[in-house]
DNA sequence: TCCCAAACGAACAGATATGAACATATCATG
DNA sequence: CATGATATGTTCATATCTGTTCGTTTGGGA
């Protein structure tokens, strides 16, 4: 049984159960009660439980999200990236993420717990996002108006267009579908490039979160050229000779 | 029995009796009467409840109480009274949510498979109505803007009230935590009731859709007085001397 | 007002849970 | 195969929970 595994199982006993008991749950998935200790932390950590003395029980707002942990392909290298993602923040900075699963894992890693990071303000045009990070504390979490696209859970159109315009936050972090040095950055459907094209003008300076399995890749529409992003965050997987096309191109290129 | 279930059970008792006893706890649950006198202090402390000589009493925000120790057994009259009102949308008809729990039981009912709501629009500032109803088909979904409260996942603030502002629906359907004849339909923080006060007044019909337990509850601030909406829409267990109290006042009252 | 039983808070002690530190095992990667 | 990273187990000092005791306070009745 892999940690994720784990995890998720003791999400679905949590549920089940209405509580999570230490000793037990280390008996039942033959592991030692620190290794349950430390699971239990992480989830908390991510507002997923609450911890007691003993175990676990759900905190107010796990009954809707008990399937909200799920793995998803190339999950280790998201989480690479959302984690150096986060070191580019400071207290009391404005950040903005727009919709995709890479930008989830960055959300996921704001350490909410750390004075480092307390006073953070998240402005985003993704739903899940915005739901999952409401019950952090510490964190502001600012929500543009629009319509929800039921595919990637963003607000777009002309209300989304309207409020995003108002606000300068200091990074942003885009998410997209492809990166190509020549195509540029690009999404999937017209709309959302159009809000995530306001976002980039909007924020002082925009990294792009990106898996290097879609490096060179090429979506339908474009956000815009990889001139006007101040960075490209990608894994270590990254093909050398497309990370050297980049850089002559003048973008800086962090590899996680 | 561990500390957290009976703190919950302590919290249930609390609400369906009115009232704890120390020594009559201490014999319950088989503990000593330090450990529950610690356990009301504890809850004291998080004003969960108030204390007295020999037990608690409810204090006056226990009815916002954590979603884990609410009781479920209004679950069937909110699904009733949620019935009820998607009885009232018609195709293309345009209708606002605001957040709590009745409200949500309103967007899960919207039937989306039935040709007869096909093309409905709901306007909502509650996240989780937003995001639960974003994966449904043939409903078109709006989020207002706004700074979301964690208690309630509502958008608040000068960008909701904004975004609220450029939109007129068809029919509003509100929830509350308490309704009055004479305090009119309040909830519990201000920024909420601000929000909530503007969709009543964008709507071109207001519907109140409250338990009937919450009838005569008056919460911290005021979203309107009764006269100011069309309908009241509660369950077959309101008291009737209410109900004629509110009829009254030329309000129409519906009973689900 | 006075009195007293019940309730309370503080202090202590035993049992259990916890967190930190370190050691070991597993795994992906070059 | 070597290496670094991550996950897990073990140990021990510390923290938390609970029950008990005891002196003090509270609230109601004479």
């Amino acid at each position: 049984m892999t940690r994720a595994e784990r995890l998720a199982a003791l999400l679905e006993r949590l549920v089940s159960d209405g509580k999570i008991d230490v000793e037990h749950s280390a008996d039942h998935f033959d592991v030692s009660a620190a290794t349950i200790r430390r699971d239990l932390d992480y989830l908390a950590e991510q507002q997923l439980l609450a911890r007691t003395h003993g175990g676990a029980v759900p905190n107010s707002t796990s009954y809707d999200l008990p399937l909200r942990y799920k793995s998803t392909s190339r999950g280790e290298a998201k989480t690479r990236i959302a984690q150096r993602a986060v070191e580019m923040l400071w207290p009391g900075c404005t950040v903005s993420l727009n919709g995709g699963t890479t930008t989830v894992e960055v959300a996921r890693a704001i350490p909410s717990a750390e004075p480092l990071h307390h006073g953070i303000t998240v402005v985003t045009n993704a739903l899940n996002i915005a739901t999952e990070l409401t019950v952090r504390p510490f964190i502001k979490i600012v929500v543009c108006g629009g319509v929800a696209r039921p595919q990637s859970y963003e607000l777009v159109g002309a209300l989304a267009t309207e409020t995003l315009s108002q606000l300068t936050p200091d990074i942003c972090f885009l998410g997209a579908i492809g990166l190509d040095p020549e195509a540029g950055i690009t999404t999937n459907d017209e709309a959302e490039s159009a809000i995530n094209r306001v976002m980039v003008k909007q924020a002082k300076r925009t990294v792009v979160v990106i898996d290097s399995s879609k490096l060179g890749t090429v979506g339908f529409s474009r956000i815009c050229h990889v001139s006007e992003v101040a960075a490209i965050l990608t894994d270590s997987g990254a093909d050398s000779q497309m990370v050297a096309t980049l850089r002559s191109h003048g973008v800086e290129v962090i590899l996680a």
